[in-house]
DNA sequence: TTTGTTTGTTTAATGAATTTACAAAGTCCA
DNA sequence: TGGACTTTGTAAATTCATTAAACAAACAAA
């Protein structure tokens, strides 16, 4: 059964674009609202009037006058209702809690070493009820809870696998939906990081992103008409396994050469202890390294930022994306991979 | 300024539904088409009647009776109007004059040698001009031509890029529809053929997929949820320009070791004619070797048909479609190519 | 023959947007 | 200072597509 319309569906499209045009606009009036709508001066009025009915609008007084009686000027209202979001990293957590215009009210960050599901849970538990406690009185309460994993998960919120966590079928948002009783969204922290950066971030006026996160392997988000793109099965955007060497390095996906094989941490680090003899070498010793101009390491960074060019060339050819974001941890080392990075870029790709 | 919603845009959603319906599932009555949208079978009624008096569909008569008064079967009136549609090759032009249900009613093929925009525009112009002189009588007549080319297009049907063909910023849109005086699109011919795919083709019941047109290069066309997706500036989908070589053979788009250096005819053919020291071997000849089983030929074939294996690894790696379709004139390989292709798809991409 | 089902239409009710009118509160200029 | 014009926002009447409910026609099965 398809989605048909029916006067619900009207209104539903109607106040919904009136709510984004006042949580992105504001403050404005709505005589203005109608004029950028194309809606009705009545029919705004009366969608507006159920908004702040329904708190999630404000008026917060009369505006400067273009010439005729006053504008009332309206504000979304941020503190309608919160949120937790989360980053389940590797070796830590970091939770916080943020009203509705995304704006930080409280946060938690700890370490913890990868270790049982249960104690990641338990931890992941206590985080988000301490937040949740912290929530200021509001008309909606805490509406939901978002959380970003450094793996795949499928449509119900089970991480179907997190190679780094050790993680293999965890229905977690079934878990933390249990617990809380409110909504839980569960997604692959490249996926979480592409729409940040879409919504909050450095891609607010683009409407096709690719959102690359630089960690152990490499991560990819794919936002594409203001919305993310999925493959069917939960699996997409895995531009880390593209190979860009089709006799290379076989990798544990399956295919040879990978592109996280080249333009990872852990590529770096592999290379970088061999490089020095040091079999537990570390990021942040080799960044002091660098810091040092030793030219050794600034060797290894520049290949590096080599490497992870030919990849974003790559996406730059397929997608065509009007902005690429490079996240994660070694976005550290930004300095001394952006040149060689942005030559590669400059030199093979169309402009 | 949005689009907002209205009294008439509930109306155009639900007459395009029921009329995709019809189109689709056709024979079928009134009663189970509101059945099969929610609609009320009121509401059904009036829409299909409205179609039927505006010629997009008809009754043909009484069905089987499952209990109760016999249904009034309605279907899609294929014949309200015509279209053409053009595949602009390098050396051809392949035009043909369809009813609204894609059924072929009138076909030309016709070889011409590369030549100057304005020598093919006239061959082009006559082909439509005499396929629209054939179109039979019906309420809504011609009511469009497409054009698929071998090169790029923007959103206003100008072919930017055709180097195959030799043109650049040829305003073909707009030469058409001043010619003719009814809506014309242009598209390049890979994304044409997803399309194509997806809506009469093997692609029928994918929401996703990728067409991968193997020719003197390699095109391809991206289709994510019943739509073709296009980069920002028209760009897009050029798979054939990944990189599978990171330092390879240099590329006349910036890049190294792209994959059309390896996987397409052109690429077949530099290698053929090294092999076997003429300069002119055409495809045909090297597939006749191939017939006779020729070790060379076939070990060439083989190693092609390894390297569009690598790239279609990429492609399932990066989109995860549902189906991924070749064609082109490659197709015709397919028999060898086949086997080592499948090979390497299966031993080097997730499941 | 009776009962129940299926198809499709008719009629009234619902509800959301639009149109039209208007009151309130300004600015601007002679 | 006063009148003309603007701008903002609300109110009442109108329009129109859908739904809900009732119903007639046609038919199968008991």
């Amino acid at each position: 059964m398809k989605q048909t319309g029916d006067l619900t569906l009207i209104k539903k499209i109607n106040k919904s674009i009136v709510l984004e045009m006042i949580r992105r606009e504001s403050p404005l009036s709505r005589a203005r609202i109608a004029e950028r709508t194309g809606l009705t001066k009545a029919t705004v009025s009366s969608l507006v009037n159920e908004l702040i009915e329904s708190n999630l609008a404000h008026e917060i007084g009369m505006g400067q006058s273009r010439g005729g009686r006053k504008p009332m000027l309206l504000l979304f209202n941020g503190a309608a209702g919160y949120a937790v979001g989360v980053d389940l990293g590797v070796s830590y957590i970091h939770a916080a809690l943020t009203d509705l215009n995304g704006q930080i009210i409280e946060e938690i960050r700890l370490q913890n070493d990868a270790s049982s599901v249960e104690t990641v849970f338990a931890e992941l538990k206590d985080c988000i009820h301490s937040l949740i406690r912290k929530a200021p009185e509001s008309p909606y309460g805490v509406i939901g809870i978002g959380v970003g994993i450094p793996g795949f998960s499928d449509e119900e919120g089970i991480v179907l696998f997190a190679p780094n966590l050790g993680w293999e079928n965890v229905p977690l948002q079934k878990m933390l939906e249990d617990e809380f009783h409110i909504p839980v969204v569960i997604d692959n922290e490249a996926n979480v990081g592409a729409v940040g950066e879409m919504r909050f971030g450095a891609g607010r006026e683009a409407a096709s992103l690719v959102y690359v996160s630089i960690g152990a392997g490499i991560g990819t988000g794919i936002i594409i008409k203001d919305e993310l793109y999925r493959g069917i099965s939960g699996f997409s955007g895995e531009i880390g396994h593209i190979s860009i060497h089709h006799d290379g390095k076989p990798c544990r996906c399956g295919n040879s050469g990978c592109w996280e094989l080249y333009a990872s941490e852990k590529a770096l680090l592999e290379e970088a202890r061999a490089a020095y003899g040091n079999p537990r070498m570390k990021l942040s010793e080799l960044l002091q390294f660098a810091k040092q101009s030793d030219p050794k390491a600034l060797r290894l960074l520049e290949d590096l930022g080599r490497y992870i060019g030919v990849g974003i060339v790559n996406i730059i050819n397929v997608f065509n994306p009007e902005r690429i974001i490079i996240g994660g941890r070694l976005a550290e080392a930004a300095d001394w991979l952006k040149p060689p990075l942005m030559e590669i870029v400059e030199k093979r790709s169309l402009p």
